[in-house]
DNA sequence: CTGTTAGCGCTTTCAA
DNA sequence: TTGAAAGCGCTAACAG
């Protein structure tokens, strides 16, 4: 438990070595045009004194940058937004990159205010998934050379990389393969249409039903479930009808958990057979979800692929090093998984 | 998309606002002994200039620090990890310290290069769960001044600041309790006894069957798996032998969900009704765990609390500001909610 | 091959 | 209340 209070610098270790400043930088910078043995003495001096180069005196130095991705979620927590944390922190890690990770709990404040403090701490770039409709502090960001990558959700009016899901699509098709199967009253649970998410998958399902001329009964729309309780709670209301739904889809995994939850809570009680409760549809998968006492079909997608690919956005325009030029949009596809009754 | 590549200096502020360098320093630092009408002035330039102090450059100063905390997990994509990470971000954030987080995949080798780099970053503290056996590269940020928190895990020989869950007492309540309901063939599914965590609540879990006379039989133990394929091999494997277990006890939420799927898939082919298959008692709470088909019981506790007790202890320790003394160890405590056949 | 000088962006110290 | 000088740790550019 023994503090020095003190790490060494490269003053420090040239004195221990007995040679300059310089050649210590030098030798650690690859060894150009240091003796062998010279640089034997150096990395011996930097091992006596356990020496390590401070980043963030070399960061300020005109052509060198802090190594730093700034990344901002919305839910650390929610194994969606971590999987798409770890692909960008391999991603990252692959080019000796690090990331400062910050939760936004889906409050624009706290991007602002994380963004700001970002970009204080000289991050090279920016991973966002926004929790913000308003594009001025990532624009910002931007003309400051610092590029942003939208991940998951796209700001209306941002010019920035882009790397989102077939959100419309998936849901489409998701939502097409219950009318199929005969289901003509679906229950829609989702979040806010005002998350970009939540609106992109809600008019693919709105979409589906129009085109199969399913009128769209406002009761059976239950959008603005952040939590897994919320939704359990939306899932209850809507089982409580008298001609409730014959199928739900759930906009993303919080909603299908709590949907899952909340049948699976009824079923315990015995009222009614498991044959009379809705089967789900799940944009997105999650743990488990085979566990499911009603049919459950999976709208799936890879997470960390998000993230990978984000990073890797980011990372091509950093190493473009300039403008790169017009700003990309990735659209990751969906995989439909069907297990219906 | 357009980029200006350049982010404004103090001194730019300072042209802009007419004033010193030291006028803008001071305004930024609270504008203490500078006239408000300057200030004004000040603020004004920085907030056209969108201006964000340098905090890398901030730090190199004497009697300045990074306000970064290293932070080295496992497994980011663990819910449990994930977890944990939102409360050591948490916490962080209330003191505007902001967290470098790193994957290592439970590889000793990388969790030294990521300390190493978290070094030259200038951490000022670190937050590791060990994936490591070896104290060196800890201990030696901790004299160099970088005080260490290591959470759930214990190094051996490593004298710092300690958060772990009560793994023996846990594990020893939790297969107590099976035997208490009759169990004398009790599964063991847990990761290697390698892992601090493994150890301990394997130890706690064969004093239980120790102290009730329970023969400890070899076959009944699976301890080395890590992922949930693992684990649903291992559970395989112990349900085909000619006398199975009458109750699994699986060491952590890896585990649990690989026993789980296996005797959910198992169920699917209709070989044997459900009550013949064990009922589970789970180190580890996880979503959807309601959902099993077996009985399962589980000793809970918050990842997220130990985050957050991780950081304060490393917090109180860069607060107090110099060695601030022995040691700590703290035991968070795990709840046993039982729900057996 | 090695060292000296200068300066990155910032703030402490001292002077005005 | 303000500014000038100096230096934090590091490394390009230049000298030797």
């Amino acid at each position: 438990m023994s503090a020095r209070a003190h790490r060494p610098t490269i003053k420090e270790v040239a004195q221990h070595a007995g040679v300059s400043p310089m050649t210590v930088s030098r030798t650690l910078s690859g060894g150009l045009n240091v003796k062998p043995d010279v640089q034997e003495r150096v990395l011996a001096a930097v091992a006596d004194l356990g020496y390590h180069r401070n980043e963030n005196a070399r960061s300020i130095r005109p052509g060198h940058s802090s190594g730093l991705i700034g990344v901002a979620i919305t839910n650390i927590a929610n194994p969606y937004y971590s999987t798409f944390a770890l692909g960008v922190e391999e991603e990252a890690a692959l080019t000796g990159r690090r990331i400062l990770l910050g939760n936004t709990s889906e409050d624009a404040d706290r991007e602002n205010a994380l963004v700001s403090d970002f970009l204080g701490r000289r991050v090279e770039g920016l991973i966002v998934v926004p929790a913000s409709t308003d594009a001025d502090h990532l624009a910002a960001s931007q003309q400051q050379g610092v590029p942003v990558v939208q991940a998951s959700r796209r700001i209306d009016g941002l010019d920035a990389d882009t790397v989102v899901l077939a959100d419309d699509d998936g849901a489409h098709r998701g939502a097409s393969a219950l009318i199929d199967a005969g289901h003509t009253r679906i229950g829609y649970l989702g979040n806010t249409l005002s998350i970009f998410t939540g609106r992109r998958r809600h008019a693919g399902f709105v979409r589906a039903l129009e085109e199969r001329g399913i009128p769209l009964d406002p009761a059976l729309i239950a959008a603005g479930q952040q939590t897994v309780d919320q939704a359990r709670e939306a899932t209850r209301a809507m089982l409580r009808m008298k001609n409730p739904p014959t199928a739900l889809f759930c906009a993303n995994n919080r909603n299908a958990i709590g949907a899952l939850k909340e049948i699976n809570r009824q079923l315990g009680s015995g009222i009614k057979p498991v044959s009379e409760y809705p089967e789900i549809m799940s944009f997105d998968d999650f743990e488990l979800a085979e566990l499911s006492p009603v049919p459950i079909s999976v709208i799936d997608h890879d997470p960390r692929e998000l993230g990978r690919t984000a990073a890797r956005l980011l990372l091509d325009r950093l190493d473009a090093s300039g403008d790169g030029g017009e700003a990309r949009e990735v659209e990751l596809p969906v995989q439909l998984r069907m297990h219906l009754r």
